[in-house]
RNA sequence: AGGGGAGUCGCCAAGCUGGUCAAGGCACCGGAUUUUGAUUCCGGCAUGCGAGGGUUCGAAUCCUUCCUCCCCUGCCA
């Protein structure tokens, strides 16, 4: 496994940043006696996103740099919201981007027992009650971001009377809602999530892990910094809406840990700002709308920011680590456009990517002085900067498809590809001259006729004679495979759909899907392996259309996964 | 009686135990190579670190006042 694109071999040492000295400081003060364990955590209630694949690159990579190990944990503790089909997902896709858990696949579920344990000793220790208030009563008592909150009257109820409640509460004798296991912290607390936070609800719901064993769950801040101490962890990393959490997160285990039922030393939260990307939505509840509403073809459509979507899309693990790296990690708030994971993914193409030429709007080219019905074979490398990957080869013909950009039949300003009376390249073949074009009763153009001049093979003697700038690629008529394009575009027209006026969903871009139905592709490219990517010369990087759920037809689909750079000073 | 965070080039982001430190990347602008208007290669790109005041021989780094933005009142995570 030396394969520099594998995620696990390719430390990155330049990266610095404050959870990097964080670490450094506690590994020269040895709080963690050498030990490095993070963990990814995420709740199977939807699809990963991009913003996951940053806390994952993180998560990993820092185990993966400083010798450590990194833990998936499928954080479950809220049935009502969760399914397998999420957690399947969230395997293959932490795998898919290049990342091993080895041993270390947890559920939160797994806890279930020994949370339980830890939430009876809280009650014993009169740090947590049973409480009877409403859900409009408690919010009443907890009183405002300007108020202290006052005290339940169930608060200060007997210890052995909690205890028996939260028994009845698991034994299942109450219903949803009847009751509800709180911390017993500080109502005055000026930080909200520290007046007597919620540990344990009743719901008799079945659980996807659990199925009908428990009918009371853990709340996330209780079972999340106890499901971290337990795995041993040592940074807890998270996003920065749960600075306000810490305390409690530490109030948590410090009782725990001081009743014996956790091992010191703790894991310690640390929070870095999630990431906003330009022209998306990064919300699990809308994106689930757009799949719900059908607003997308699913959650791995193409235009999607899911790692699902993004893959379909071609893009590639490399390319979306390289992005996670270059984004970097710190608390500020950051908005990054698009473009940056456009260009990644450019970067890592343009490398690895096989070169083939594809003609998407197809307009006849015929070269007169070509005979007719022959044919002659030409060759190009497979990749122009490495050309030990060897040669591919090609047919030339009388007629070819060209693209219609690539055509004006009176060029504009800057405009240098090929109009009437103009010589250009075709691209590994000759010097060609367009003579004339063929149109219809609309004034359509059908045809562009020309010429070829036989002295200007590519790669022969004296070819270069007369320097062209356009440059075109092209597929021989007869031999072309006929493919189907999806070209994509940003799914929103504005780059904040999060924060623009009114709804999300009036920003959608119309023009971010367009079918071309009949494009031609050079010949011997259709063997393209899943998640392949290949430059279509001149036009940007594609890959076979692959959905989670495959449709037949769909065999020769190809998607583009993004354009090449396109610094014409002037477009068609 | 609110609390918790953040502000360094167009976008990210180092630096913040005070002394050539204003790194690096992306973008952008030149120029060279180029049979992809791609790639690659050179070169350019903050007298300035949210604003004001202060300490100091010296401050993005320390003190102070102010401004702006983000998060928090789920029996979601």
């Amino acid at each position: 496994m030396a394969d520099p694109h594998d995620a696990n071999n390719a430390p990155s040492a330049h990266i610095t940043n404050f959870i990097r000295h964080i670490i450094d400081e506690d590994i020269q003060k040895n709080v963690y006696n050498g030990r490095l364990v993070t963990r990814f955590p995420p709740e199977p209630n939807g699809y990963l996103h991009i913003g996951h694949a940053k806390s994952i690159c993180l998560n990993f990579g820092l185990a993966r740099d400083y010798g450590g190990v990194c833990h998936l944990r499928l954080d479950d503790t809220n049935p009502s919201k969760e399914d397998d089909e999420y957690v399947q997902s969230i395997i293959s896709t932490v795998k898919w981007l290049g990342f091993d858990w080895g041993e270390h696949l947890y559920h939160a579920s797994d806890y279930f027992e020994t949370l339980y344990q830890c939430a009876e000793k809280l009650i014993q220790l009169d740090k947590a009650y049973v409480e009877e208030l409403s859900p409009d009563e408690m919010r009443a008592y907890r009183g405002t971001l300007t108020e202290p909150g006052k005290s339940s009257p169930w608060r200060d109820r007997p210890i052995e009377e909690s205890l028996e409640l939260f028994r009845q509460m698991r034994a299942g004798a109450f219903p949803d809602g009847a009751k509800l296991l709180r911390a017993k912290i500080d109502m005055a607390h000026p930080n909200l999530n520290m007046r007597d936070p919620a540990i344990y609800r009743i719901r008799h719901v079945a659980h996807q892990r659990t199925g009908n064993a428990w009918c009371i769950y853990p709340m996330y801040d209780y079972a999340h910094c106890v499901s971290d101490a337990i795995e041993r962890i040592t940074h807890s990393l998270c996003t920065l809406e749960f600075e306000d959490h810490r305390p409690l997160y530490e109030w948590f285990i410090g009782q725990l840990a001081d009743a014996g039922m956790l091992e010191r030393p703790l894991p310690k939260q640390r929070e870095f700002s999630r990431l906003n990307l330009s022209y998306t939505v990064m919300s699990k509840r809308k994106l689930l709308e757009l799949v719900q509403d059908k607003l997308v073809e699913g959650w791995d459509d193409p235009r999607m920011p899911t790692l699902v979507g993004l893959r379909r899309r071609g893009y590639t693990p490399a390319s979306l680590r390289l992005f996670c790296e270059r984004i970097g990690v710190s608390k500020a708030d950051n908005w990054i456009d698009v473009s940056v994971l456009e260009e990644c993914l450019r970067e890592d193409l343009n490398v690895h990517a096989r070169r083939a030429m594809a003609v998407v709007r197809p307009i006849k080219f015929i070269i007169e002085n070509y005979p007719e019905g022959q044919t002659e074979w030409l060759e190009a490398s497979v990749h122009p900067q490495y050309p030990e990957r060897g040669v591919r080869r090609f047919p030339f013909g009388r007629e070819v498809w060209i693209d219609a950009d690539d055509f004006m039949e009176v060029p504009a300003k800057g405009f240098f590809r090929l109009s009437v009376g103009a010589e250009v390249r075709l691209r590994h073949a000759y010097l060609v001259k367009c003579t004339r074009v063929e149109k219809n009763e609309h004034g359509d153009i059908t045809a562009i006729y020309g010429t070829y001049d036989p002295d200007t093979k590519s790669g022969t003697p004296g070819s270069d004679v007369r320097k062209v700038k356009g440059n075109l690629h092209w597929v021989e008529v007869t031999y072309a495979e006929s493919i189907q394009v999806h070209l994509y575009d940003r799914l929103f027209s504005v780059p904040n759909p999060d924060t623009v006026e009114g709804s999300y969903r009036d920003y959608l871009n119309p023009q971010s899907f367009e079918k071309i139905q009949t494009a031609y592709i050079e010949h011997g490219h259709l063997d393209l392996a899943t998640g392949e990517g290949v430059q279509f010369e001149r036009l940007g990087y594609f890959c076979l259309d692959v959905p989670l759920e495959p449709r037949v037809e769909q065999r020769r689909v190809f998607n583009r996964s993004v354009s090449l750079k396109d610094t014409a000073k002037q477009k068609n």
